[in-house]
DNA sequence: CTAGGTGCAAATAATTTGCAGAGGC
DNA sequence: GCCTCTGCAAATTATTTGCACCTAG
């Protein structure tokens, strides 16, 4: 309910050419106040209630109206008729729909989206949207258990689980610089993976000061199910990071490397995946994640440099490690550009 | 077109208490000679060509009769009305379709299939069926080619990527036991790998006289898209398993157990697999490579069994394995049972 | 004043149904 | 002969539209 009570002062992106009247700012709003996937029928019940001269006609209008504007969605459940959902501020997502109380919940799968991706390219097909709906019978239903308020909007879990999975990334990342402290022997080598330790500490209560302020808004947040399934890259990149660095043999160039590796990965990943959702404040995090990990890549890219360039005057290693210190130079700051593509 | 153009005699297998009627024998085939997915509407049109004095009520409680039948099955791809598709040996799978042309293009994932059915389990929601569309622009229209003759029923693709799923797990199932071979000390323990390489290299050429026999089928089959995406479990299983025997400090029981493992997770992997499917070819092909696994499974605890029995008669490392023994006596063909469930 | 916005009733579109006659077993 | 199948026309359901009138900018 509280997801968009307020109607979002943008109701003034109103489609060009469209003018404002109170019948349809009465028709939004009730659609706003409502939660899940209201049918047009459903719609004009409540219409009704509010004021009874309305007509059908109108709702379908304002209907298709919402649309447009980028308020609401249209979906099809497969039940010969259409129903429509909030779209501003509501991430795109998918459904478990449940054939004995016809409630639905939303879900949001990248590792499902990822594969589809695939699909979609193995075919040469061009992707525009998809649809993933589970049909069976839900928890309530089948255990007979109370309606749980599921309620919450998905704005605020796609926020929590954006965060969650930030949380989750800085934690392995933190982990993996700990590691590299304790293992590179170089002081010098060894005092750069301490500053990063810092750095992603942190960060990491910066996003669980975050979390806790996301709880605040509401208490049963943290019990709510998940929103967002994610399994996919960012998570393991650090841990098998740190798996190398426990390998023998590893100098402190390899390890900052390897380091530098972890944080392209995530960068991409996280800019990337932000990158595919409406405004809202999942995708926020995951924009502004991506930005931390693209400083942290851009420190360590300095710091390989600045060691090669040392090394080198040195004489130490030289010879062996020129090669890499080009792939190294690679991933310099201007990738980031080509990071927003595949 | 040639995938059920012969009427499956199992016409019979109408539901129960329904008389068989010319007109409805006329639509059914008519039906069945078609390929896609065609609306009713674009049912009645070809009857209507065959014998304009069938009615539309007749078509569309004909069309009711398929899909109880088990002939058609019903789908919703978002236009206000539904299609219908074959279903009898046609498993179920999802769709891409093309929003220029409306022609639609069939997939199958089992890496998508898990995940929804983690995402049901993580809800507590049991799913009955699963709807996955990707919308967009296919290949044909983004690009202006000629329409491939994408005919090519699903009944055979299914067939020839499960094959080639079999095969693929073969072939690493015999690079893990050729390892074994050269890895394992013990002569005894390296004639047992010797073996299974054997069977395994037996097993193998026999899938591939196989997959050579179907490709006869149809001279193009080799060629056409990917049907069945799949990366999951058994892949992986046999590689990581010759991972593990490089390591250094495995002894012949560690070897054989991590065979029984390998197997294990792979007989269950397509029992599981193959049981989701209707009747098709496809699904015996993943049936019968599970029986082959189970065999090999068999075999290996009968072998380990025998080793550990020997090793304790010798009082060789006795102590050291017995715990470990019983762990791998768990597996005992008894088991089979269970691999149906989870 | 003029281009939307709205109500009402009629029009579509896809699909279903009641009923009387036709046909399979 | 009984019970299912069929045609036809009318009914239903979800949604759209034509048209005359209303109202915001």
């Amino acid at each position: 309910m509280a997801t968009t009570a307020a109607v979002p002062d943008l109701d003034r992106l109103r489609p060009a050419g469209t003018k404002r009247s109170s019948k349809r700012d009465l028709i939004v709003n009730v659609f706003l106040k409502q939660e899940g996937h209201l049918s047009a029928d459903d719609l004009v019940a409540l219409i009704k209630r509010a004021d009874h001269r309305i007509s059908r006609a109108t709702v379908y209008r304002t209907l298709q109206w919402m649309v447009d504007a980028g308020i609401a969605r249209k979906v099809d459940f497969g039940e010969g008729r259409f129903r429509f959902e909030h779209s501003y501020r509501h991430p795109r997502h998918f459904h478990l729909i449940c054939k004995t109380c016809n409630r639905s919940y939303e879900f949001l799968s990248s590792d499902i989206e990822a594969l589809v991706e695939e699909v979609a390219a193995a075919r040469a097909f061009t992707a525009r949207q998809s649809v993933v709906q589970i049909y069976g019978t839900c928890d309530a239903c089948s255990t007979g258990r109370v309606t749980q308020d599921e309620g919450s909007n998905s704005e605020l879990l796609f926020a929590r689980d954006a965060l969650r999975i930030a949380i989750a990334t800085e934690r392995s990342g933190l982990e993996f610089y700990a590691r590299g402290a304790r293992l590179v022997k170089d002081p010098r080598g060894r005092q750069i993976f301490h500053k990063l330790a810092t750095e992603e500490k942190s960060h990491l209560s910066t996003l669980e000061g975050r979390y806790q302020d996301l709880l605040k808004q509401d208490p049963q947040l943290e019990s709510r199910p998940t929103f967002l399934f994610f399994k996919g890259a960012a998570h393991g990149l650090f841990a098998a990071g740190a798996d190398q660095l426990r390998r023998d043999g590893v100098d402190d160039l390899e390890a900052l490397r390897i380091g530098i590796r972890c944080e392209r990965g995530s960068h991409r990943f996280f800019k990337r995946y932000g990158e595919r959702f409406e405004d809202s404040e999942g995708k926020r995090i995951f924009l502004e994640f991506a930005d931390e990990e693209r400083e942290h890549l851009e420190l360590l890219i300095r710091e390989y440099r600045a060691l090669v360039k040392r090394q080198r005057a040195t004489g130490h290693k030289a010879a062996a490690s020129s090669k890499r210190a080009r792939a190294g130079g690679r991933v310099k700051p201007g990738a980031r550009a080509r990071s927003a593509q595949r």
